[in-house]
DNA sequence: AAGTTGAGCGTACAATTGTACGCTAATTTA
DNA sequence: TAAATTAGCGTACAATTGTACGCTCAACTT
C-alpha cells in the first residue's frame, strides 16, 4: 500500500474511532453532528466527505465493525467454555465483560436498533442474526432440536442477553451480580422450556 | 374550570398531540424540535413554554400518557381472556391489535427505552415495571411461584413481547401472523421453564 | 369598576449545522 | 521529468435551532 493510501486510512480510522469515543450514555450516534466528529478526529468538516458519503456511511461502517467485534470476543469466551462449566453461566460472564470493556461498541447496536433509520435497523438486525443463528445451529445439533423450536429457542435467548446488557449500561458495577444472576436463571427457563416442548413434541410422534 | 384553563388545556393538548403525530418510523421524539411542534400545534415557538419548561418535559409527559394508554387497553384484552382460551394467545393477539392502532405511543416507549436521556429511560422502565409486576403477582398467585421466579419469569415474558412489538412495527401485516406464532412458542417455553424449574425446587425441599 | 394575571405573539440574536466551491501541495502515474 | 490525481483546507452561505425580551388583550380577582 503506498504512502498516501495508507494515511488515508489512518484518517478514516480516526473519524471511525472519534465517532466511537464520543458515544456515551448521553450522546447517541444520531446526536452526533459531522462537524463535531469531523473536529474530533483533527481533520476540516469537508474533509470528512473524502471518506464517507454522509454520516449514515460511517454510522453503518460502526454497526457493522461494533457486531463483528462482538462476535469475535463472544467467540474467544465460547473457548473458554469448552473446557467445562456451565456454558450459559460462562456465556453470560463473557457478554458482561465484553460489555464492560467496550460499552460504546453495544452502545451504537442497541440504540440504532430502535433508531429511525430503516438501513441503521437492518445492519443492526443482521448482526443480531449473526448470533442467532450461530447459537440456533448450534442447540440444534447438541440438543437434538426441530429447526423451529431450536430458531424460536435460540431467538429468545439472545434477546434476553442483549436486553440484560442494555439494563447492565445502566446500572452500578455491584448491581450487574444479581442482573447476571437473574439473566442465567431466566436462560435456564428458556432452555429448559424448549426441552420440555420438545420432548412433549418426541412423545406425541 | 373557567374558560381561560380550558383553553390552556386544549392548546396543552394540542402540543402532546402534535408531538404524537408527528413521530413515525423515520421520526423519533428526540429529532422534533421545539419550534416544528409548536408549528404543528398552531402556536408561536415561544408560547410553548407557557405549558412545558422545554421539550423534555414534554416528552416525559408522553411517556407517562403512553404508558397509560398501553395498560388500559391491556387491561381490557385481559377480560377478553377471561372468557376463556389460552392467556398467552389472547394476550399476544391483543397486544398485536394495540400496536397496530398505536404505533407512536408504542415507538416513542420503544425508542427513549435505549435514548440518551437517563430521565426518559427511568420513565419507560417505570412504564414496563407496571406491566411487569402486574403480570408477576399474577403468576406467583396463580402458579404459586417463588416470587424471585415468578419474577424473573414475568420479567423475561415482558421483554419478549416488547421486543416482538418492535419487530412487528417493522414488518408487513402479512407476516406477522407468523411473528405472533413465534413469540406464543416463546412465552410457552418461559412458563414451561419456569414451573420445570419451580417443581424441581420443591422436590428438593 | 379597577387592577392583576398570564397565554400567546413578534422580533431578535447568537449558535450550529451541512455542504458547495475552488485552492494547495504532495503523491502517484506515465 | 511532466502530468494527473486527490486528501485536506478555508471561505462562504442559507437553514434551522433554542430562547430572551417585551407587548397585547382577554380573563379573572377584588
Amino acid at each position: 500500500m503506498g504512502v498516501r493510501a495508507q494515511q488515508k486510512e489512518k484518517t478514516r480510522r480516526a473519524l471511525v474511532d472519534a465517532a466511537f469515543n464520543q458515544l456515551s450514555a448521553e450522546r447517541s450516534f444520531s446526536s452526533l453532528s459531522l462537524r463535531e466528529v469531523a473536529r474530533e478526529a483533527g481533520i476540516a468538516p469537508t474533509s470528512f466527505y473524502r471518506h464517507f458519503k454522509d454520516m449514515n456511511e460511517l454510522g453503518l461502517t460502526m454497526v457493522d465493525e461494533g457486531g463483528l467485534t462482538l462476535r469475535q470476543m463472544m467467540r474467544k469466551g465460547r473457548q473458554r467454555a469448552e473446557a467445562g462449566g456451565s456454558v450459559i453461566r460462562i456465556s453470560v460472564d463473557t457478554f458482561i465483560e465484553v460489555l464492560e470493556s467496550n460499552p460504546n461498541v453495544f452502545r451504537i447496536l442497541l440504540h440504532e436498533r430502535s433508531g429511525t433509520s430503516a438501513a441503521f435497523r437492518a445492519a443492526v438486525e443482521r448482526e443480531i442474526e449473526h448470533f442467532i443463528s450461530e447459537l440456533a445451529h448450534y442447540t440444534e445439533a447438541q440438543a437434538k432440536r426441530t429447526p423451529e423450536l431450536a430458531r424460536a429457542q435460540a431467538e429468545a435467548l439472545v434477546i434476553l442477553v442483549f436486553n440484560a446488557g442494555a439494563s447492565a449500561l445502566d446500572i452500578k458495577r455491584s448491581e450487574r451480580k444479581a442482573l447476571a444472576d437473574q439473566l442465567v436463571l431466566q436462560l435456564r427457563m428458556v432452555a429448559t422450556g424448549a426441552e420440555a416442548l420438545q420432548q412433549k413434541m418426541d412423545n406425541r410422534a
